[in-house]
DNA sequence: CCTTATACTGGTCACCATGACCACAAAGGA
DNA sequence: TCCTTTGTGGTCATGGTGACCAGTATAAGG
C-alpha cells in the first residue's frame, strides 16, 4: 500500500479542442519546439500544478498555449493515457479533455507555443501527407473524434458548434461534419423542433446569399435528446 | 514544459467490480486496515508498478486483494480523480476501472486485504446505516453504476452478468436488478432474440421449480445493439 | 422585369420498433 | 385433479423515422 515501488511519474493534461471550420471537423493543435517530437504537432496541453485540479489544468494551459481565452461551456473528460513508454524521458500520464468550440473564437494568435493552427481532422487523421503527431496523440484523437460523434447523438452539445444565432441549417451542418454524412433537411427539422428545450425561436430570420431566408434560433435549457438523434448508416 | 514544478504524485487503479446477487447490483469492496480511513469500505486497488500498464494493474490488485483469478473479459477505464486532497497523504491520482462479472465467481476467500465482500449497490450509497466508505469512492461508485446502467442499454455487456448456460429470465433479471425497474417478459423476449447474436439458442432448457421451464442460451458474437434497448422512465 | 436556381418550410405516407395486452404451454404444489 | 406460476407466442395501437413532394422566399442572371 505504500508507495515504495513506484516511480515517480508526471501528470499532465491535453485537450482535443474540436470546432467545425469550413464545414469540417477540426481540432487544434500545437507545433512543438523541443525535444522529443520537435517538430511533430501535438495536442495543446502540459503538467498539472500541484494543488491543481484536472479541469483546471486543462483550461489553464489552453489559455496560455493557444489564447483561447473563451470560457469554455463543456469540457469533459476523455481518457487517461498511461503507457509506460508513452514519453521517452519519463513515466507520464496524461489526462485527456473533450472541448468544442464554435468556428473562430479567436484567431489563435498570441500563442505560447512555437504554432498553434487548425487542422481538418480527418487531413490529420487520415491525410497522405507527412503530418506527424507527438506522443500516442493521434490514438487521443481518435478517441476523441469517436467521443464526439457518440456524445452529439443523445446530447444537445452539438449546439456548442455553433454561434448565436444560428439557423437549423446551421446546426445540421455540425452534424453532417461530425458524422461525414449528408441529412434530410425536413426531417432534422422536424426532430430538432420536436425536442423540447433544444432550440428557442428568435423569431428573426436571415439571409445567406441564395435560397429562402432561415428563421434564427438560439441554445435551449435542454441538456439530453430523447430518443436520441438517429446517425445514418455510412 | 520540464517538470520542475510539479510536485510527486502516486498513480493508483480502483476497480469497480460489479455483479449480481440475489437479484441486487452488488459491488465488491474491501475493508481498510490501516490508516487512513482505517476500518472504511475502499474499492479494490493500489499503487501502479513501474513500467506497468493501467489495466494490468487492475488485474493485478483483483486478483491480489480479492482472489477474484478470474479473466476478466470486460475491464475498461471509467475515470480518473485527482482531486489535490482526495489522500491526505500526498496527491494521488487514481484512474477507476469497471468490470462485469457473473454471480458468485468465487467466494472472496483467501484475500489479502483484511476483509472483502459483496455490498448491495444502493445499500451501499444510499442506505441509512453507519456504512463508511474510504476518499471518494462514494463518487467512483456513483459514476461506475451509472456507466453500467447507460452501458447495458447499447451493448450486449448485460449478458457478462450471467454464467452460462442461462435463461431469457436470468437475463432479464439482469437489466431489472441494474436499472432497478420491472420489464415485461414478452416484450424483452423479442428484443432480445430480434437482435442478431444477443445470444444463441443451445436447444436444451430447464426447469427452476414453478413454471415452465426456459430454453438455455449461451452468449452472442454480437457486442452492439442497434436500436438500443430502452430503459423505461422510473 | 421576369425567369431560374437554390434553400428553407411544411406536409403526407409507409414502415418499423415498441408498449400494452392476451392466450396458451408446461412445469410444481396443494 | 385443480391451481398457481412462469415461459412462449401472438395481436393491436401508437409513435418516431425515412423517403418523398409541394410551396415559399430570396439572389443571380438574362
Amino acid at each position: 500500500m505504500i508507495p515504495d515501488s513506484t516511480a515517480p511519474v508526471g501528470l499532465t493534461v491535453d485537450v482535443v479542442l474540436l470546432t467545425i471550420r469550413s464545414e469540417r471537423l477540426s481540432v487544434l493543435m500545437v507545433e512543438r519546439g523541443i525535444e522529443p517530437f520537435a517538430g511533430s504537432w501535438a495536442l495543446p496541453g502540459g503538467f498539472v500544478l500541484p494543488d491543481e485540479d484536472l479541469d483546471d489544468a486543462a483550461r489553464r494551459e489552453l489559455e496560455e498555449e493557444t489564447s483561447i481565452a473563451d470560457a469554455l461551456t463543456h469540457l469533459e473528460q476523455l481518457a487517461t493515457y498511461a503507457t509506460p513508454d508513452r514519453d521517452p524521458r519519463m513515466r507520464v500520464v496524461s489526462v485527456a479533455h473533450l472541448a468544442f468550440v464554435p468556428d473562430l473564437p479567436s484567431p489563435v494568435a498570441g500563442s505560447d507555443a512555437a504554432g498553434a493552427r487548425w487542422w481538418a481532422a480527418d487531413e490529420l487523421l487520415y491525410g497522405s501527407e507527412g503530418v506527424r503527431l507527438a506522443f500516442d496523440h493521434r490514438r487521443i484523437l481518435l478517441d476523441g473524434v469517436e467521443r464526439a460523434r457518440s456524445k452529439i447523438e443523445y446530447t444537445t452539445l452539438a449546439a456548442e458548434f455553433v454561434t448565436e444565432p444560428f439557423t437549423l441549417a446551421d446546426l445540421r451542418q455540425v452534424y453532417e461534419s461530425v458524422w461525414g454524412v449528408d441529412l434530410d433537411p425536413a426531417n432534422f427539422r422536424r426532430k430538432v423542433l420536436s425536442t423540447p428545450g433544444f432550440v428557442t425561436d428568435t423569431g428573426e430570420s436571415q439571409s445567406v446569399g441564395r435560397g429562402r431566408p432561415a428563421v434564427l434560433y438560439r441554445r435551449g435549457p435542454a441538456t439530453d435528446l430523447h430518443p436520441a438523434m438517429l446517425r445514418p448508416d455510412s
